[in-house]
DNA sequence: TTACAGAGGGTTTTT
DNA sequence: CCCTCTGTAA
């Protein structure tokens, strides 16, 4: 250890702002200091505080404590992410913001759909005010710290015509109904019970002696105001973090809060940890040579003991497909004396310039692994098949029960929900629960109220089986019963049997998980597919997932004005944004250990148009002394600027290069499995419920039913009546849908 | 209720 | 270009 890594590590006593350059150890300084903390008996590891903000950066931190201090450090229980922390406080004190201790925890496709039914509600445009617009909106909101009465007019104004801050306490107050929270709540629940119980608060003021922060240039207010809470009284607060890898303003990262820290910590000591131990001279010039455009940083300067090593390569080339080819010769060349694909990494801006790459290294045979995009749990099937645990183990999840309720299609639409939505409305009872109710009535399509009859059937004997059967087993169960394993059988369509591969790994996760419960936490805050980290292979990734990773050998493809830095980002945030895309240039650089290739191409082919593009500003800001040029286009640079003010499609004639190669895709498989088949004859009332008959009517009583009109109530059993219509006969209703005429 | 056609919109991403 | 959503017709 260096000398300000020691002093970081040492200094244990009061607030601590450690200032860590990309590559200058700060992880080991991290780990360090806590091992150091428990070695030196100042805190039992339960005593310590420590968030992370990514899952795998709190468990490479778990695991280099463990080296450290062997398994006398059991499990570090407060080492997570602050949302894991945040959701472990919550169910211990969830009853004081209204929710059960057993909360589903939403995630962003559930709040979207949550959001577009409160739209549809308050007759909003939709149009103009989209139900992801709206979210986002709340999202700022919770980030900051706001609850609905924080919001202030001003703001509440801009959105959905002055009902920004209306829409919000609706959505809140739907949460609460179906005992959910979304990702904000977790932290913003949190911020308010430790706001209003002091009790509370002083469990965890005394618990914690030490809070260690990592990533601090990206917490957002409502995180910081949670930690400041709770560090308030000991003080005993140490923070690392860069404000030049700040690039997460967009999510509501504030790096004002790196200033605000000494101030609402006076006396804080700051450390700077500036020693490389990374990169190459070289590399590291071209990053700061670029980062230097920024205004405003705390500054460090970075330096480091590594010999030269080889100049920052900037590659111009024709178009896309030629990036695509260049960079896939230099990894083949790379692999030929003896590289490890390991070492490898190309770094985009945007997802969409994953493509390109993929049908390039599809084409010539070379293994590449794509991180980002979809993650295992936001797939659809597994969206479904999580939605049916959700629907047995937590009684008032409307939105799961809403997902699966015509999952397989059971030829329940739009109309029948409807209705048993109304009924649970009118009776304030969960959907399965309206929907066991209403069977009992003539209020469904004799098809609807049978598909409905078995669907309620199935979910009260998975139910029942909770209790004597093991969870994977039971979701295996449900997959086959409920018919959805049928259906991706008989859906020939090539991603098919990958579904059902995905429901099988699905299945096998569960076991890992003692309880049901434990198993959908794990899912909605934890769960990632590190999958097959056997083969060697490049990684394809944007620059934000690279985030704290190296690499030997890195690439920057794409840097041209309007892909890197973004075309929005230059249309819409004007400085403080282009300053952030400059920040990501500065991380993308810093990932590289000894080769750093940065590519821009003349012309490429963006939603299908082909644009010519000049090269990114950021090209221009490396330092000449620490950068070889070459082009591949004769004529050199001056022909992208003739190209450039061109519109016209030079490449007509170009074909889509690779194309889908052999074993790409799974072929699928033909076989079609008879359904499952079903035996229903049962009728539902075996799963109904009683309920308190409504006193507002009586027998003989006139009263009016919005599908089959006027009638005279014949006889009340319960909530049920026996009405006689005077268009539509002798029926029976159930009294939540009849109103005194 | 479902299937299909046309329109619109499309950074970055964790939890 | 490609995917999602909406509206309409069968």
């Amino acid at each position: 250890m260096n000398a300000p890594q020691r002093e970081a590590v040492l200094t244990t006593e009061g607030p601590v702002l450690v200032l860590a350059g990309a590559g200058t150890g700060k992880t080991a300084a991290l780990t360090a200091r806590l091992a150091h903390l428990v070695a030196t008996r100042r805190a039992w590891p339960s005593e310590i505080l420590s968030v992370t903000f990514t899952n795998k950066a709190a468990r490479e931190m778990k695991e280099r404590v463990h080296r450290i201090l062997g398994d006398a450090v059991e499990g570090m229980p407060w080492l997570g992410t602050f949302h894991s922390i945040a959701a472990k406080m919550l169910r211990r004190h969830a009853e004081l913001v209204g929710l059960q201790s057993n909360f589903t925890i939403l995630d962003t496709d559930d709040q979207l759909r949550l959001m577009k039914q409160l739209i549809v509600a308050a007759e909003i445009d939709e149009k103009r005010w989209s139900a992801r617009m709206l979210a986002g909106m709340i999202d700022r909101w919770k980030n900051r710290g706001w609850t609905p009465d924080d919001v202030d007019a001003g703001e509440s104004e801009g959105f959905a015509n002055g009902r920004g801050q209306q829409l919000y306490a609706a959505y809140q107050a739907r949460l609460k109904a179906v005992n959910a929270c979304d990702f904000g709540d977790l932290l913003l629940h949190m911020l308010v019970i430790l706001k209003t119980h002091r009790d509370v608060l002083e469990i965890y003021q005394q618990r914690f002696k030490y809070v260690l922060v990592d990533e601090y240039q990206d917490t957002n207010s409502s995180q910081y105001l949670w930690l400041r809470l709770i560090a308030q009284e000991r003080k005993n607060i140490c923070c690392v973090g860069d404000d030049d890898q700040s690039i997460y303003s967009w999510r509501g990262a504030e790096v004002a809060n790196i200033l605000r820290f000494e101030k609402d910590f006076p006396g804080a000591a700051t450390i700077r940890l500036e020693q490389n131990y990374r990169s190459t001279p070289h590399i590291l010039a071209a990053a700061s040579g670029v980062i230097a455009n920024n205004g405003g940083r705390l500054g460090k300067t970075l330096w480091t003991d590594e010999a030269e090593g080889e100049k920052v390569k900037v590659i111009g080339v024709w178009d896309g497909p030629e990036e695509a080819r260049r960079v896939g010769d230099e990894i083949e060349s790379h692999q030929r004396k003896g590289g490890r694909l390991d070492d490898v990494a190309i770094l985009v801006r945007a997802q969409f310039q994953t493509r390109e790459f993929e049908d390039r290294f599809i084409a010539i045979g070379l293994p590449y692994r794509i991180v980002g995009g979809f993650r295992f749990y936001e797939r659809a099937e597994i969206r479904d098949a999580l939605a049916y645990l959700r629907v047995i183990s937590q009684p008032a999840d409307d939105l799961a029960f809403e997902r699966i309720v015509n999952v397989p299609k059971r030829g329940l639409g739009d109309k029948a929900v409807a209705k048993v939505h109304m009924l649970a409305r009118a009776q304030g009872v969960p959907l399965t629960t309206a929907a066991a109710r209403i069977l009992d009535s003539d209020e469904l399509t004799p098809q609807a109220r049978r598909a409905l009859g078995n669907l309620v059937i199935d979910i009260a004997r998975w139910r029942d089986r909770l209790n004597d059967l093991p969870h994977a087993e039971l979701a295996r169960l449900m997959l086959d019963e409920s018919g959805y394993t049928a259906m991706l059988q008989a859906d020939r369509s090539a991603e098919a049997a990958g579904r059902l591969e995905n429901l099988t790994e699905l299945a096998r996760a569960m076991e890992e998980y003692e309880t049901l419960p434990a198993f959908l936490e794990h899912v909605s805050l934890v769960m990632d597919n590190d999958a097959d980290r056997e083969t060697a292979k490049v990684t394809i990734m944007t620059i934000h997932a690279a985030k704290g990773l190296e690499y030997d050998t890195i690439f920057l493809a794409g840097w041209e004005e309007g892909v890197f830095p973004s075309q929005r980002s230059l249309d819409e945030g004007g400085l403080a944004s282009l300053e952030e895309e400059r920040r990501l240039a500065y991380v993308a650089i810093t990932r590289a250990r000894r080769k750093c290739f940065i590519v821009h191409a003349a012309n490429r082919r963006i939603y299908g148009q082909w644009t010519s593009s000049i090269p990114s500003r950021f090209v221009g800001e490396l330092p000449d002394e620490h950068v070889d040029s070459e082009t591949t286009m004769a004529g050199g640079e001056s022909l992208w600027r003739a190209q450039w003010s061109e519109q016209a499609d030079p490449f007509a004639h170009v074909g889509r290069g690779a194309g889908r190669g052999p074993g790409w895709q799974r072929a699928s498989a033909a076989g079609t499995l008879a359904p499952a088949a079903r035996i229903v004859e049962s009728r539902a009332s075996a799963a109904s419920f009683a309920a308190k008959p409504r006193g507002d009517i009586a027998e003989g009583q006139r009263v009016f039913h919005t599908k089959f009109g006027y009638g005279s109530v014949a006889a009340i059993e319960g909530n049920k009546l026996e009405i006689d219509f005077e268009h539509a006969g002798r029926k029976r209703v159930l009294d939540s849908f009849v109103s005194p005429a």
